[in-house]
RNA sequence: GAGCCCAUGGUCUAGUGGUUAUGACGUCUCCCUUACACGGAGAAGGCCGGGAGUUCGAAUCUCUCUGGGCUCACCA
C-alpha cells in the first residue's frame, strides 16, 4: 500500500475493520520478515514451531489463538534485535490423513494397494495444506513460508530414518513380542501416551466356576466374559474369608471345561464384584502383570482384526462385542450365569479413533525410555518453563513413562528402514542419509547378510509412530546431518512453543530423542500455551459441536482483534474461554487507537522526530507515563508474556493518554491562544507517544500498527523497527499522574452536578500542586 | 487413592507482606464536546470461598476445611 492509499483509508474509515486489514495483509506477505541468515551477526533466537497437522476447516480456535501468540514471540524478538529463525512445517504423517482418505473415497486402507493409498493420502494433504497456509497467513503468522517443510518429504523422512539408525546402533531400540495396546479400528499398536481413558457404560457379568472335586462353586465378576476361553487362573484376596478355603484348589472353566488354579493374590479387592477375579490374556494391564508374575501361559484369543480366535471355541470368528453377547447367552443356557450388572467403567480408548483398546501380544520395536528417566528428569529440571508450574505436568508423566513402542502397522508414515535376511533373519541396517522404503525396495545393491552371507532380504513393512518424525523437528530445522555450520550456529534453539495437550508426546519425545542424538537439550525455554475452551469452560470438539471456526471470527472482527483478544485474555499457560463479546471489546480498543491516530495525523509532519528545545510540563508528564508503560511492556516481552504488554498498553492508551493527556493538550495542539513553541511541544509528545504505542503493540497487532505507521511515520515497515527504549529524565513527573486524573474527574463531576455541558465554562481554582499545568488545564476545561 | 493447579463485584481478570483492591465486558444515568456515538462523562456493584494462625500490618505467607479443574494410578 502506498501513502496515497493509506490517506484515503484514513479519511474514510470510522474504525478499524477486516477490510482494511486485508489490504495490509498483501503488503505484509511480501515483507519476508522471516528471512534468516546465519552470517548476519545478530544475537540468535530460534523457535521450534509446532508443525500443524493440515486438518482443514474449521481449525481449532484455541490453536489459532496459540499460533498467534507464537507469532508474537517471533515478532517481539525481531524487534528486540535478534536474528530470528522462525520455521514452519506441516506435520503430514500418520493416522488422521489415512482415516480422512478412507472416508473421502469410501475405501479401506488394507483393501487398497499401498502405493495407490499413499498417493490418495498425499493428494488429500496437499489440498488441506493450502487451506492451512491460508489460515496461518490470515492470522498474521510471520514464519518462513518460503522454506516450509513437510514431515512426509523424502528429506524429512530420511532424517527420521537416520536418527532411528543412530538409535539402533546405540542400542536404544529393541524388538519385543509383548502384550501391547492395540487399536483394532486403526489396526495398529499405540503408545500409552495415545490412550485416553473414558467412563463408559458396560455390563459386569457374574458367573460361576465349579470347584474341582467338590460341590462348591466360585463366582467371579467380569466385564470381559468373552475372554473366558483365555482364562488361566482365578484369584481371590488371601484375606477374603469367603474364598480362603478354596485357595489352592482347581476350578473348571464353564463352557470350555478346562481347569485352572484358584490362587491368592492381593490385587483382588474383596469389595469389588464377587471378590474373585478370572485372569485372562489379556483383559487389561493388570492381567499382563499377573501373567508375568504367576508365570501363566498366554492364550491368544483376540486377533488383530478384533475377532476372537480359534482359542475361543464356539465364539471363534465373532467380534469382541458379539462374542460378549454370545458367551452370556451360552452361560445362561449352561446355568452358570448369576446376574448381569450395569456399571460405568473407565475404559482405555484410542485417542484417534475413540474405540476401546485391546491388549494383544504383538511384535514391535521399542525405544528404551525407562533407563533414561533419571537423566531426562534432570534435563527437564534445567529447562525454563513458561509458566513455571507446567514443568510439573512433564515431571509427573516421567514417573510413569514406559518404553515407547515406535512401530505402527499403517501405510502413510515414515518406513522403518530395516531389512531381514530371508535365510537367517538377521537384520540389515542401511547407511543413514537416504530415504528408504523397504516394503517396495530391495536393500542397496551388494548387500550381504553379515551372518550367513546370503543376499536375499525382505523389508520390514511397518512405519513409525508419527511422533518419531515430529520429535526431531528441532534437528530438521537446524539442518542436522545436512549443514554442519548452520547446525552448530542454530542448535540448540532458544524456545519450544506448544500447547499443554501435547506435553507427554511431542515435548517428552523431543527431549528424549534430541538429547540421545546430540547430548544437548534441543532448547533452553519451553513455552506452554493454555487451551481454548468454549464460553462455558468446556473443551471445544467436533463431536460436541461447540467448536467455533476462527476464520469466521477473523472475517467478522479482524485478525488483530482476535490476536489482541488472545494476548490479553489470560496469562501464559492459563486456559481461556471463548467470548465473542470480549473479541468485540478488543476491536473497540483498536478503533480507539485508530481514532487517536487520525487526530494526531491532522497536525501533519511537525516536529515528529525532532525534539523541541523546550518541553512543557504536561508533555514531560505523558512521556514519563509512557516510559513506565514501555518498561512494563518490555518486561512482558522478554518473559514471552503478551498478557502484560497488551493490557498495559490498552490501559495506558485508553485510560490515560486519550482522556487526560489528549484532552489537556488539544487546544494547544490546535495552537489556539498558544505560542508556536508551545504547540510544537504538544505535537512532539503526541507523536512520540503514538509512535511508541505502535511499536510496542506491533508484535500483537501487526496489521493496524503497520497501517498507521506507514501512513504517519515511515515508508519502512514497523516490523523492521526496534522496540523503543524507555525515556529517561522526566521521573519527577510521575507524582502528578494521580492528581491530574483526580482533578479532571473533579471538574467533570462538578460540571455534571451543575448540569452544564463539558465545554461550558465554569470558575474553579487550580490546585497549587498543579500550577505548572495551569494553562493547559484552563483551556481543557474552559475554566475562568 | 496420589500429585499438581485454582477460588477476587453479575461474568472474566490483575494483584506474590503496607494500594482508596486493577482492568475489561455487562448494568444504570446524563451528554453530539473541532479524533472517536464503533464515542465521552458519571454511578451502582466486592466483608478478595469458610475457619484458624504468623505479623505492628494478610487478597498476598502457614495450616485446615469446602468447592472446582487437570494429570496419573486402580477398578476384574
Amino acid at each position: 500500500m502506498d501513502k496515497q492509499d493509506s490517506k484515503q483509508i484514513f479519511s474514510d474509515a470510522k474504525g478499524w475493520s477486516r477490510d482494511l486489514e486485508k489490504e495490509i495483509q498483501k503488503r505484509l506477505d511480501n515483507l519476508e520478515l522471516s528471512n534468516f541468515d546465519v552470517k548476519i551477526a545478530k544475537p540468535f533466537f530460534g523457535i521450534d514451531t509446532p508443525p500443524p497437522y493440515p486438518s482443514g476447516r474449521p481449525w481449532h480456535l484455541g490453536a489459532a489463538a496459540q499460533y498467534s501468540q507464537i507469532d508474537a514471540i517471533a515478532r517481539s524478538e525481531r524487534m528486540l534485535g535478534k536474528g530470528v529463525l522462525f520455521p514452519i512445517g506441516m506435520d503430514r504423517n500418520g493416522l488422521p490423513v489415512e482415516r480422512y482418505t478412507e472416508k473421502k473415497y469410501d475405501i479401506r486402507m488394507r483393501e487398497t494397494e499401498r502405493e495407490k493409498f499413499i498417493e490418495l493420502c498425499r493428494g488429500a494433504l496437499d489440498d488441506l495444506q493450502s487451506e492451512m497456509v491460508e489460515i496461518l497467513k490470515a492470522i498474521g503468522f510471520s514464519a518462513d513460508f518460503k522454506n516450509m517443510y513437510r514431515t512426509d518429504s523424502d528429506e524429512y523422512r530420511a532424517l527420521t530414518q537416520a536418527t532411528f539408525i543412530k538409535h539402533w546402533k546405540d542400542e536404544m531400540i529393541y524388538r519385543g513380542n509383548r502384550p501391547t495396546n492395540y487399536c483394532v479400528e486403526c489396526g495398529t499398536t499405540i503408545a500409552d501416551a495415545e490412550i485416553e481413558y473414558k467412563e463408559l457404560p458396560t455390563k459386569l457379568a457374574y458367573f460361576t466356576f465349579q470347584v474341582k472335586g467338590s460341590k462348591d462353586t466360585i463366582t467371579i465378576a467380569s466385564t470381559r466374559p468373552e475372554l473366558l476361553g483365555a482364562c488361566r487362573a482365578i484369584i481371590a484376596n488371601p484375606e477374603d474369608t469367603r474364598y480362603k478355603s478354596l485357595i489352592g484348589k482347581r476350578a473348571i472353566v464353564p463352557i470350555y471345561k478346562t481347569e485352572v488354579d484358584i490362587l491368592g493374590h492381593s490385587s483382588a479387592k474383596p469389595e469389588f464384584g464377587s471378590g474373585a477375579v478370572m485372569v485372562c490374556s489379556y483383559g487389561d494391564y493388570n492381567d499382563v502383570l499377573l501373567f508375568k508374575e504367576l508365570g501363566l501361559d498366554e492364550k491368544i484369543i483376540i486377533n488383530e482384526n478384533g475377532r476372537l480366535t480359534d482359542a475361543a471355541g464356539k465364539l471363534a470368528g465373532l467380534t469382541v462385542n458379539s462374542g460378549r453377547k454370545e458367551i452370556l447367552r451360552l452361560l445362561q443356557e449352561d446355568g452358570s450365569l448369576e446376574k448381569v450388572q450395569e456399571i460405568s467403567h473407565r475404559t482405555p480408548t484410542c485417542d484417534r479413533s475413540k474405540s476401546p483398546v485391546e491388549i494383544i501380544p504383538m511384535d514391535e520395536y521399542y525405544m528404551k525410555i525407562k533407563d533414561l528417566k533419571d537423566k531426562v528428569a534432570e534435563i527437564i529440571d534445567g529447562l525454563n518453563f513458561i509458566p513455571e508450574q507446567h514443568k510439573q505436568i512433564l515431571l509427573n508423566w516421567m514417573k510413569v513413562a514406559a518404553d515407547w513402542p515406535i512401530s505402527r502397522r499403517r501405510f502413510y508414515g515414515t518406513e522403518i528402514p530395516l531389512w531381514y535376511c530371508k535365510k537367517c533373519n538377521e537384520a540389515y541396517v542401511p547407511q543413514p542419509g537416504r530415504y528408504y522404503r523397504p516394503w517396495k525396495e530391495n536393500p542397496p545393491s551388494e548387500t550381504v547378510c553379515k551372518k550367513c552371507k546370503s543376499t536375499e532380504f525382505y523389508g520390514d513393512t511397518r512405519t513409525f509412530d508419527t511422533w518419531m518424525d515430529s520429535s526431531v523437528s528441532s534437528l530438521f530445522v537446524t539442518k542436522y546431518l545436512n549443514d554442519a555450520n548452520f547446525h552448530s550456529k542454530t542448535y540448540p534453539l532458544t524456545i519450544r512453543a506448544q500447547g499443554v495437550d501435547i506435553v507427554r508426546t511431542w515435548l517428552f519425545y523431543s527431549i528424549v530423542r534430541c538429547f540421545e542424538l546430540t547430548k544437548t537439550p534441543p532448547w533452553s525455554n519451553v513455552w506452554i500455551g493454555g487451551m481454548g475452551l468454549d464460553e462455558h469452560g468446556e473443551k471445544m470438539s467436533k463431536s460436541k459441536g461447540n467448536g467455533v471456526d476462527p476464520m469466521l471470527i477473523i472475517e467478522r472482527y479482524g485478525s488483530d482483534a482476535f490476536r489482541f483478544w488472545a494476548a490479553s485474555e489470560a496469562s501464559p499457560g492459563s486456559n481461556f474461554l471463548f467470548s465473542e463479546q470480549r473479541i468485540m471489546g478488543a476491536q473497540k480498543f483498536l478503533t480507539k487507537l485508530w481514532n487517536v491516530a487520525k487526530f494526531i495525523k491532522e497536525f501533519g509532519d511537525y516536529g515528529m522526530t525532532e525534539k523541541p528545545k523546550k518541553l512543557l510540563p504536561a508533555d514531560k508528564w505523558i512521556l514519563e507515563e509512557l516510559s513506565s508503560a514501555v518498561k512494563d511492556s518490555l518486561k512482558g516481552y522478554t518473559a514471552f508474556n503478551f498478557f502484560v504488554p497488551s493490557n498495559r498498553l490498552r490501559e495506558f492508551t485508553w485510560n490515560i493518554f486519550a482522556p487526560h493527556y489528549i484532552e489537556m493538550v488539544k487546544a494547544r495542539a490546535y495552537g489556539k491562544d498558544f505560542s508556536k513553541e508551545e504547540k510544537l511541544s504538544a505535537i512532539y509528545a503526541l507523536n512520540q507517544t503514538l509512535r511508541t504505542i505502535l511499536l510496542l503493540l506491533a508484535p500483537i497487532c501487526p496489521f493496524i500498527t503497520e497501517s498507521i505507521w506507514t501512513s504517519l511515520y515511515s515508508e519502512e515497515s514497523i516490523h523492521k523497527m526496534r522496540f523503543p527504549s524507555s525515556i529517561t529524565g522526566f521521573e519527577e513527573m510521575a507524582k502528578y499522574s494521580n492528581i491530574i486524573i483526580e482533578f479532571n474527574t473533579k471538574v467533570w463531576r462538578e460540571k455534571r452536578s451543575r448540569g452544564v455541558s463539558l465545554r461550558d465554562s465554569i470558575s474553579l481554582d487550580i490546585p497549587t500542586d498543579l500550577e505548572i499545568f495551569e494553562k493547559d488545564l484552563r483551556a481543557m476545561h474552559n475554566l475562568k
